[in-house]
DNA sequence: GTTGATTTTGAGCGATCGTTCAAGTTAAAA
DNA sequence: TTTTAACTTGAACGATCGCTCAAAATCAAC
């Protein structure tokens, strides 16, 4: 039988993933996604389907990434939240000016689909709802080591910390206010333990 | 001398910031914003210039809007904190379904130019800006009421109400937690009043 | 080396984009 | 009433959009 693909898919995806999270999706022309990951119309087309179709995978694998990257401070600590805070710190500080935008892709997502009835605006919810509960389990660990107390449950924490996290986010999304942002995640971890 | 013109700018204006406000700058065609504002594109250009000058005056609109709204129930509120508070809820809950969207026009537009150098970029940045101060000047007034103690500034009470603000309005950006809206708002001006 | 299923190529389709401008309409000034 | 500057209209321009598909290239199987 034949040929065999040219490309990898993984890399072709996160290409397109980043370029998809710095200009959104309706500021991204498919012109610009063949040239970021070197293929010709047809052989895109004939992977992916649609420019929705290679979106939905990048956005998919965007939070596989994140998921991947939290694993990988949680691994690295001691303890749940000096993972998530050595997370927290090294996307809101250190990948400032590397990463495509300082704003959660996630977020951005939810932002652009408005129309209610869109598949990207589901999928979009979809991995928001499957990324709280990824969080709650990691929260609930916290409580069961002692970390933190019973007062509120995991998913609680876990709602706490996405609104400081995409707050944080959107704060810093701006020139001029990087000093602000180590002694504000210190206070976003002082108030998660106060709660 | 001659003519007059037909149209009511401020109307065309609010309702061109609402499309925008919905769909986001690149997803509005020029030809929806037509039909929106009942308008030929002749004179759209003659008054606007460009849709990227419709947007620019739909997005500065909108913080005058904002700011008005504010205003309005400050004015109705016997404390700087309790005006606040009803504006937040007022937002967060009770526009939710009527609302052009969820997300804050001028998050969405910082989210949405991540070329550093476009107009609409810095103009979204110009806007923060000045949203700011105006908050960090309403902050200075509770603190010199003795609603809120001295321990920090107004422009810190301001940062943390825009982390805070921007976290929750994005995180009820999705169907089915209205129900955990307001503890979350309570929850947020006992944070505040606790720094 | 030949075959043949599979993948890659890129010219180009129809649709829509932001925008222009000559022609038509309007109403204040003369 | 006539003039005339200002405003409105909408057909249409060139550019770009998402996407298609016939032809060329590729390589495992024989």
């Amino acid at each position: 039988m034949a040929n065999k693909v040219k490309f990898e898919r993984e890399n072709v995806v996160r290409v397109a993933s980043e370029l998809f999270w710095k200009k959104g999706f309706h500021a991204t022309s498919t012109r610009d996604l063949q040239e970021a990951v070197n293929m010709r119309p047809g052989s895109i087309y004939s992977a992916f389907g649609s420019k929705e179709g290679l979106y939905s995978e990048s956005l998919k694998d965007y939070t596989v990434q994140m998921k991947a990257k939290i694993e990988g401070f949680l691994s690295g600590s001691e303890t749940v939240l000096g993972g998530l805070r050595a997370f927290v710190e090294s996307v809101v500080i250190k990948e400032k000016d590397c990463s495509p935008s300082a704003i959660c892709m996630l977020v951005k997502a939810n932002g652009e689909f408005s129309d209610k009835d869109s598949n990207l605006h589901e999928l979009g919810l979809d991995l928001s709802a499957q990324f709280e509960n990824y969080l709650s389990t990691l929260f609930e660990q916290a409580i069961n080591n002692g970390e933190l107390n019973k007062n509120i449950t995991g998913i609680e924490y876990a709602r706490f910390f996405q609104v400081q996290f995409t707050g944080l986010r959107s704060y810093f999304n701006r020139p001029g206010v990087e000093q602000l942002a180590q002694p504000m995640i210190s206070q976003m971890f002082v108030l998660i333990k106060s709660l």
